[in-house]
DNA sequence: TACTGAAGTCACCGGTTAGTGACTTCAGGC
DNA sequence: GCCTGAAGTCACTAACCGGTGACTTCAGTA
């Protein structure tokens, strides 16, 4: 009846490859196979094989499609290093809230050192830092007597973990993650969180 | 040959339980099922569902035995109330740190939803909620204009990402996990972030 | 028009899983 | 000494997985 095969090559790859981040971003990675994904694309999964050769290889495809997905043309707030940490740290965690498919991969990330995830790993991490690095060289120096990479890790990875937990039960540490008020809270508290730690008098000398 | 079965049913309970802790820290959760966990105890899996009713019965079992796992009887720094929460989060981080079941569990939560993993979750956010309510209650109150929940869940968020990192691939946003002297670089700036953002000076208005 | 090769389908294989029924083995009460 | 019931073992089913070989169907081309 329907006629979904046009024996177009390419067409089927990209196919495989939405379906690909469909059961990914929607099931989870422990759904992540070539007879789920085949089953979401409407193909047979010996496609998989023939045109990326295997599950490994459309992870692979997939991870490149990922700075599409990551693209965080965040306007830079102009300030001093803190406010500008602040403003890219506030633009990432929401830019990584609205994306489904990010999060399932930086949880499978912790779960599970396979190929597979290495692959998705890997691209995602190569965009993610490119991004960070050229933010960064249009931000002011950091304070030199701080170690602000230990301290931008730690906030990043709170961003990270609320972010997972947001989209799994919606609590943590007594917050309630489903509600907007509680996001706002978070990111108010971010806030004061790198305003204080680089404070602004530490810049401005750095402006003379 | 062996005679591992004495006919105890209560020691056989107490080494399907050993063995679930082993197969969930050493094989991780996707390996967590009633056939590795019965090979494991060294028994057949029918007793899991004869003493347990199933697997998750078992990891609800276990789930009630995380309290001890998680003992955390640190004594609370004297100070204020950032001195008692520096104090706290670097013990949590420490033994979070040394306790491969609860980062197992901690992971298992961010990608599954099931009964299973529900069960041990409730358990174990019943004994560190607990654990944390005691501590709180010995220390000073928090300043009043700031939103202490937000902040400490932001930094217990923190540890939980950094944590899990940890015994993953060792890295996160450049820093290298595998180091000791990156631990601690990373509580150090955990104090400053802290103690920055509860200066002693207001709480010390609250001695008068 | 006939051929060739690629696109796509189907059926199977071996392996692993959860779960169940039937069986044997033993210990304690009478 | 026997008998009942529980502890433990074994074998099996049904369903799923990843992976592969054989097949059909079609499009472009000579």
């Amino acid at each position: 009846m329907s006629r979904p095969t046009e024996r177009d090559r390419d067409a089927t790859r990209a196919r495989l490859l939405d379906a690909a981040a469909q059961v990914l971003s929607r099931k989870g990675y422990s759904d992540f196979g070539v007879n789920a994904v085949a089953r979401e694309a409407g193909c047979d999964k010996v496609l998989i094989y023939r045109y990326f050769g295997g599950l490994e290889g459309l992870a692979q495809a997939l991870g490149e499609r990922l700075d599409v997905w990551l693209r965080l043309d965040l306007p830079l707030a102009p300030g001093g290093y803190g406010m500008v940490m602040g403003g890219l740290l506030g633009g990432y965690l929401q830019a990584l809230r609205a994306n489904g498919l990010v999060k399932r991969i930086l949880a499978w990330e912790l779960v599970d050192t396979g190929p597979t995830v290495r692959a998705l790993g890997a691209a995602k991490s190569r965009a993610v830092s490119a991004w960070f690095q050229r933010a960064r060289a249009q931000a002011a120096p950091p304070p030199a007597d701080l170690d602000a990479p230990a301290i931008n890790a730690i906030l990043l990875a709170a961003a990270h973990h609320l972010a997972l937990r947001e989209d799994h039960d919606g609590t943590f540490a007594g917050l309630d993650l489903t509600q907007p008020d509680t996001w706002r809270r978070i990111e108010t508290a971010m806030d004061l969180l790198i305003a204080r730690a680089y404070p602004a008098a530490a810049e401005d000398r750095r402006h003379d």
